[in-house]
DNA sequence: CGTAATTTTGACTCCGCTCAATTGGCGTGG
DNA sequence: CCACGCCAATTGAGCGGAGTCAAAATTACG
């Protein structure tokens, strides 16, 4: 089970020690694109950090809604549980990619989010957000725009969902997790998956056993080298492929 | 019959005509929870409407993004087309829903919009929108309230093609379809479907035979009526019933 | 009124699921 | 350090739900 305590950090983290302005994922993260001004103010509303251990909750579904997360470090997962228990997993958010918008429209987080590797986050008071934002056109902007993306991202998931074989869907996965690691300055052909086999394929609309067989086969097939969560990808050409290739 | 044109008798369409104080759908529209005195102001952010035949384009995927538009009357469908041609419907709106809010990460429409029946748009140009937002701060807590609900419905997309089978994605299709006419004044168990079997398919992940087949399954199964487009529920406790069985 | 589009229905297939057993990895405690 | 136990991952066998292909029926529309 995972647990949703751990909301007071360790140490005393010193504020202000890494700021917005010179964080190595400020070119993917909320402040993108602030002039130095701006940037300056934007930074008193990142007033505090929180770690989050391998398998603690950041936020459960139903929690009070009061900030939106920004990953600073760490890989989490969000999910929606139905009212039969029923799990799906609608995400995977690493540095630079914000947790909880989803809070905003009803006052509560919707979904859960979990650290599927001991992460951090910067918090983000909704309540300043949003008031520096009625200041501050390019944030406001920013800040739609990002909320803009997060539902065109959804609508890539439904499409993926809605009309992708299994083998399309997983080549889609890790197509798009190349890309997001080499945006961080990783390795784009190398990386351990946080997730098991059964994230994954709640994710894709898979069984846990699919998945398997799929990176079995990948395997096989030269695209990709397996071994439990790390992964290698030998042939995005040929990953790419399984997208073009209509049924 | 429940239809939901027919608002608008012929008369040349003069501005102001129908304002956001007086229209049906203020409780279920952008400018909703405003004071009196926002409202007012609002209104001259809505200054144009625009009306869209059965089948035409309120926009195509890749139109450069300017306004928001709120449902006045009609329905439509949003949809991607990916690469190889395939198509996903991303979601039906009627009366007072908002589209093309994907548009605005990007500066271009994610999504195609097309009309499913001859439909009336009001136009909220984004630059308007934006500035109102800044100035008046109810406003911009519902727009971002707006954003994200949306997000909170993709969610619910794609836990049901994520992961609930067939009869359920439909039990769950019509159960919100019904919803949302009771909100809007008509009958929460009879009305016309205003897509194909082939779009609904398309939305729920499903092909057209499998969508004709449940349809005709609840139908013998005494839980419908269904004779094509004309859907009369008969017993909503079922098809709850549906999604509270699991597997 | 005729033609095209949509819907329904049937027969058959196959992809992904279920059930089950095995293997492998990792942390914990003796 | 190794043994144990637990959890994750792999693999196999068989099944079933949804897809595919095809044809007929019904409706919509020009």
């Amino acid at each position: 089970m995972y647990a949703v305590t751990a909301i007071k950090p360790a140490a005393a983290p010193k504020k202000y020690e890494v700021t917005c302005s010179n964080c190595n994922l400020r070119e993917l993260c909320l402040p993108h694109g602030l002039c130095a001004e701006d940037m300056a103010r934007f930074e008193h509303v990142v007033y505090a950090r929180r770690r989050i251990k391998r398998g603690e909750a950041l936020f459960a579904a139903g929690d009070e809604f009061k900030a939106v997360y920004a990953v600073r470090s760490g890989f989490f997962k969000t999910s929606l549980t139905d009212g039969e228990g029923r799990e799906q997993v609608t995400g995977f958010f690493m540095g630079g990619e914000l947790l909880g918008m989803d809070g905003i429209g009803t006052g509560r987080y919707n979904n859960a989010s979990i650290a599927l590797e001991d992460s951090e986050v910067c918090v983000l008071p909704y309540a300043l957000i949003e008031k520096m934002a009625a200041e501050m056109p390019s944030l406001q902007r920013h800040l739609h725009a990002v909320l803009s993306r997060e539902i065109v991202r959804d609508h890539g998931v439904m499409m993926l969902l809605g009309s992708m074989r299994a083998e399309e869907r997983l080549a889609t996965f890790l197509l798009n997790l190349s890309k997001r690691f080499t945006a961080r300055g990783f390795s784009p052909s190398e990386f351990h998956l946080r997730m098991t086999r059964d994230e994954l394929g709640s994710y894709l609309g898979l069984k846990l056993e699919t998945v398997s067989r799929l990176f079995s086969r990948f395997h096989d097939d030269g695209l990709i080298e397996v071994q439990q969560k790390h992964v290698r990808i030998r042939d995005i050409a040929g990953l790419t492929q399984i997208l073009a290739m209509r049924h």
